[in-house]
DNA sequence: CACCTGTATCGATGAACGTCGATGTAATGG
DNA sequence: CCATTACATCGACGTTCATCGATACAGGTG
């Protein structure tokens, strides 16, 4: 299972370079959808905490052993990193025995640009 | 109900000059808490549609009959709204008969801030 | 080959969530 | 006062979700 070669559309199409940002127009419902699903990703403290892992480890990625002392099963490991994969925001390689990740900057540079509210119009702030 | 006087350390005490960026180091896990729980409440495709609306109304705010065209009942409006408030990420003010809802960029900061990912070492990008 | 370690998938379970209609409350206007 | 409009809360219902143990699969080693 690796989507370093491109896991399929990332599930419904992921966030890449997607949406003004919030304070410039309103996000269209589909937008909505497609952000939504990557925000929703980084929502569960678990998740949060193995991505924050792969993405502070050394050399830009990381294999599930480095990462997967996070108090919860390792099938619960498991099945955190396939959603934060399926949202865009890891991908993943096997190499050998081990299974390395590593963070995707396409979709989280569209959840950064979204939030950027120092885009606003001045009218705004 | 109005939290421009803050409606209580907002929940958990939400997540506003909060943790290094994501590339930088691990977060721990109280820090994982509180900022999955901002994420999570962007993690709706309702309530993120809701969230835009607000933020890009002109003045900066917007009362509840501004916005509430997003095709949910009314009472599902509310429990969204409710929630961005509870997350940190809007504060509410009645005056007269509208009540009026806008951004709270303290917390919109931590998490841009978080994401961040061109702070990171070079080693890393 | 058999065995061990690392990781993914399966199936079940209980908790959390989004949604609704009904109802409550607050402010305005006759 | 009473009616009306704006918004919040309540209670119920169905769905999604996080979690687990059991199990399957993959790759290395002896």
């Amino acid at each position: 299972m690796s989507n370093s070669k491109a896991e399929l559309p990332v599930l419904e199409s992921a966030a890449a370079p997607c949406c003004p940002p919030l304070g410039t127009a309103e996000l269209s419902e589909p937008d909505a959808v497609r952000m939504a699903a990557a925000f929703k990703a980084l929502g569960d403290p678990v998740r949060l905490r193995l991505f924050s892992k792969v993405a502070s480890h050394e050399g830009g990625e990381a294999c599930v052993c480095d990462i997967q002392d996070v108090g919860v099963s390792q099938p619960t490991v498991s099945h955190h990193l396939k959603k934060l994969r399926e949202a865009g925001l890891l991908s993943s390689e096997r190499r050998g025995t081990w299974v390395y990740y590593r963070v995707e900057p396409s979709v989280l540079a569209g959840l950064t640009a979204l939030l950027d509210l120092d885009r606003r119009p001045a009218e705004v702030r």
